[in-house]
DNA sequence: AGCACGCCGACT
DNA sequence: GTCGGCGTGCTC
């Protein structure tokens, strides 16, 4: 068939596609996943991608044509634009949100507007002052983007002018797209002479008599080169015929400039590791291992997805790593997904030792050129084959994935948060591992509930793995109770006397401490400091948030609120006390206790940048630091030898975060800071702080029982109607006037109740109840996990496309979050 | 998302 | 009057 149409997606957040027409000289080229420049509105280039393509004419009138193809190829394979279908569908996304997270930018190539000064401009035309001022801003003889004119005239209104300017035919204004991807490029050196002709290189010798520098350094490249042997003539980096000669670059110059010798730039891969040893073999695993291994293989006979569920330190990474090799040996592709923060050099080099130059890294904050190199690899088929990559890395064009491995599946950093599609990357892997008849692997010592739900269910298969390496002993956990500690008054700041005790014991034989401290966030609690009650929303379960300027307590679930009672509703205490506002100063009061440790903090603020946050990880494996203070980054997939401390200063913050799962993440965070604690031979201690030390949490903790954790959870996620019983929809609103936002979510409520009755919860105002003048609400809506999560979504979105029918609520901007986190 | 169009108040 | 503010609607 020679295509007439293609539906384009656009990186845009508009539902749909846009149809354009193929032009002639172009049908017989274009394919599936190719990218397309396209003028979308008035002036704009855009890079599209094909989805389909087509006979069949819109009922538009205005079909534009392609403008041009920007790839020989298509740059998207079938697989993946069936996952981008499945993604925006099921989280509620446009295609074009799901193509702008999917793609990396370099490949989306970005519009710029040039203007330059007409040459034939009419000299008798009349400018106004402010039509002379961007006249005058444009360069004589090179065309400016809009950007340069804006900032040379300081004025933001350049655009207006510049446009009247058109008008009068006195600017030419074109449209570009410019290309950023730039290969690395070494310099090279070659020869610029005829090396055959003898004449030549004997007059060369000539020359160079007098000049004894040069020579040296043209008899060093000619044998390195090999160039006037035999043998095939090899390549010669400048940087290597510098340092093997020793000579400078001048001298290296004036050959250049006798036109003796040439410089040339080489493209180069930025992907390969510096591989200094030669690979190794894995290493072999122990009796347990292979035993957790053997039953991994029985149950992917038939189930898709495994659970293992193996204790800190058990060794799971060597079984990936074994699995791993059992897949590549059969010319297939492995997804190793790790959440951003446990991307670290200990995973990445203990890897790239194993598997070297198949092994690929992924990070979405990698620089964009690597990035595009291994896309281009996997999609070239150039040799990669086991990605380790962050949640991003689910987009990569693998053509044959044979098993996806998500570490640490817990963890909820690999849901998408902040913008659309607000994807799970677990979930969305194991949709990906679907199409392509791959296996799955859910490592992680704390599963989520949904998991260990579904593993017990039968719907994924079950490993567990309970034995730690020899000699590696679960360390001992014990609560503190702050509660008392404060009457006995046997506290100093946030620590009590026994924490204090236990940190100067650990440092007097010359063992580290990792102190972990939770920030809190938006959202401020209250508790009774007499019997350490927190007011809890009677209908979702979760703790009450306190909102300053309403001087309220709310349920940030179904926006239940109740004014701050006076006395504490369980004990009668008058003064219960606003926690999770004060900026705790936890760093200047260890200095101060503990003046001769060295201390360093870990956190947002001091590791923002990967290089930093190796820096401090390192210092503290190589025991440059004793103490190491930090949030919840320190719990995550790190190893250290000499730790026998691990305390944690305010538990209650976990405990009381207002989420329904603020139980469940409790348990998986002390766990994995207590994971931290005893090495070989040495059982560690850990030490919990806490003003509530009945919380049902801590005996869970403290025996290391995950299957009672398990249990009552179940029996609360079922009794207040939360995942795995229900899934849940976030449907947020905005808009600048807070009376629309408010009439049209309480319309919408409304009417959804129609639907799913008792189950739409809200409107709520949200903890950040306003940002950036726009003002939200927010609606949500459970869903029986046995009924179809489609046809609901479906029903959602008809109800809300007749809610923006009305004028009034029309311009009200609607998202959504499907299983929020 | 960007961008044009169109309506309205506030300055020359 | 016109300048420049912003709300509204459309983009194949
Ligand atoms: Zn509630
Ligand atoms: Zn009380």
């Amino acid at each position: 068939m020679t295509p007439r149409f293609a539906e384009v997606i656009m990186p845009l957040p508009i539902e749909g596609t846009f149809t354009y027409s193929v032009p002639e000289e172009l049908s017989s080229i274009v394919k599936i996943g190719m990218r397309v420049v396209v003028t979308f509105g008035t002036h704009r280039l855009y890079t599209g991608i094909i989805q389909y393509l087509h006979l069949i004419p819109p009922d538009t009138k205005n079909v534009k044509p392609i403008f041009s193809l920007l790839d020989e190829e298509a740059i998207l394979i079938r697989p993946q634009l069936d996952f981008w279908e499945w993604m925006a569908t099921y989280y509620m996304a446009s295609l074009g949100d799901v193509y702008v997270a999917a793609l990396p930018s370099g490949l989306r190539l970005e519009n710029e507007t040039l203007i330059r000064r007409n040459p034939e401009v009419d000299k008798t035309l009349s400018f106004s002052s402010r039509e002379s001022r961007i006249w005058n801003a444009i360069s004589e003889d090179r065309a400016c983007s809009i950007q340069e004119l804006i900032k040379r005239t300081e004025s933001k209104h350049a655009v207006v002018w510049i446009k009247s300017l058109m008008d009068k035919k006195a600017v030419i204004v074109s449209q570009t797209i410019t290309d950023t991807y730039k290969p690395r490029t070494i310099s090279m050196v070659k020869a610029a002479f005829n090396k055959d002709n003898e004449q030549e290189v004997q007059t060369i010798f000539e020359r160079l008599k007098r000049a004894e520098k040069q020579l040296s350094l043209l008899i060093t490249y000619l044998d390195l080169s090999q160039l006037l042997s035999k043998q095939e003539t090899k390549p010669v980096s400048k940087q290597t015929l510098l340092e093997k000669s020793g000579a400078s670059v001048a001298v290296l110059n004036g050959l250049v400039d006798k036109k003796i010798l040439q410089l040339y730039d080489q493209p180069v891969s930025r992907l390969t590791h510096e591989i200094t040893t030669p690979l190794q073999e894995a290493a072999s695993l122990n009796l347990f291992q292979t035993k957790a291994y053997q039953s991994l293989l029985d149950e992917w006979k038939t189930k898709q997805t495994v659970l293992l569920h193996g204790v800190t330190s058990s060794g799971k990474t060597e079984i990936y790593i074994h699995a791993i090799q059992k897949v590549i040996a059969l010319g297939r592709q492995v997804l190793y997904l790790v959440p951003e923060i446990a991307l670290t050099t200990q995973l990445t080099h203990r890897l790239a030792r194993v598997f070297g130059s198949k092994l690929g890294i992924y990070h979405s904050k990698f620089n964009d050129n690597e990035r595009i190199e291994v896309w281009k690899n996997l999609l070239h088929r150039e040799g990669l084959q086991i990605i380790l990559g962050a949640r991003s890395s689910i987009f990569l064009p693998f053509h044959d994935l044979g098993l996806v491995i998500i570490d640490e599946e817990h963890e909820t950093s690999y849901k998408q948060q902040d913008s659309a599609p607000r994807y799970h990357a677990r979930d969305a892997a194991i949709m990906l591992a679907h199409l392509h008849s791959a296996k799955v692997l859910l490592g992680t010592a704390t599963p989520s509930i949904e998991t260990y739900q579904n593993a017990l269910s039968g719907k994924y298969g079950f490993v567990e793995l309970k034995q730690r390496y020899e000699g590696i002993t679960l360390p001992r956990v014990a609560s503190v109770d702050l509660k008392e500690a404060f009457r006995k008054k046997q506290t100093a700041g946030h620590f009590s006397d026994t924490l204090i005790e236990a940190i100067s014991g650990a440092l007097s034989r010359r063992e580290q401490v990792i102190l972990f401290h939770n920030r809190r966030g938006y959202a401020p609690y209250v508790e009774c400091p007499q019997c350490a009650y927190v007011p809890k929303c009677k209908y979702c379960d979760v703790s009450l948030t306190y909102h300053k300027q309403q001087h309220k307590l709310i349920c940030h679930y179904c926006g239940f609120s109740q004014p701050l009672p006076d006395r504490c509703p369980s004990c009668g205490n008058n003064s219960l006390k606003i926690k999770g506002l004060g900026t705790e100063k936890i760093e200047d009061e260890v200095s101060q206790f503990f003046p001769n440790a060295k201390i360093s903090r870990l956190d947002l603020d001091v590791a923002n940048t990967r290089k930093g946050f190796e820096r401090i990880i390192t210092a503290f494996e190589q025991h440059e630091t004793d103490i190491l203070i930090g949030t919840q980054m320190v719990a995550k997939g790190l190893d250290f030898a000499n730790v026998s401390l691990v305390g944690v200063l305010n538990a209650d913050v976990l405990f009381h975060y207002p989420d329904f799962r603020a139980h469940e993440r409790a348990f998986q965070l002390l766990s994995q800071v207590s994971g931290r604690s005893g090495r070989k031979g040495k059982q560690g201690n850990v030490l919990i702080q806490t003003m509530d030390p009945n919380h049902a949490v801590l005996p869970q903790v403290i025996a290391h029982d995950y299957i009672s954790m398990f249990r009552t959870q179940m029996k609360e996620r079922y009794e207040f109607c939360y995942p795995p019983y229900y899934r849940l929809i976030v449907i947020n609103l905005r808009h600048k006037d807070e009376n629309t936002v408010h009439h049209a979510s309480e319309r919408l409520a409304k009417q959804l109740r129609k639907l799913f009755s008792d189950r739409v919860l809200g409107p709520e105002i949200p903890p950040i109840g306003r940002l950036h003048s726009w003002y939200m609400r927010t609606l949500l809506l459970k869903i029986e996990s046995n009924r179809s999560s489609n046809a609901a979504k479906k029903m959602l979105k008809e109800t809300i496309a007749e809610l923006q029918a009305e004028a009034p609520f029309q311009s009200v901007q609607i998202n959504f979050d499907v299983d929020p986190m």
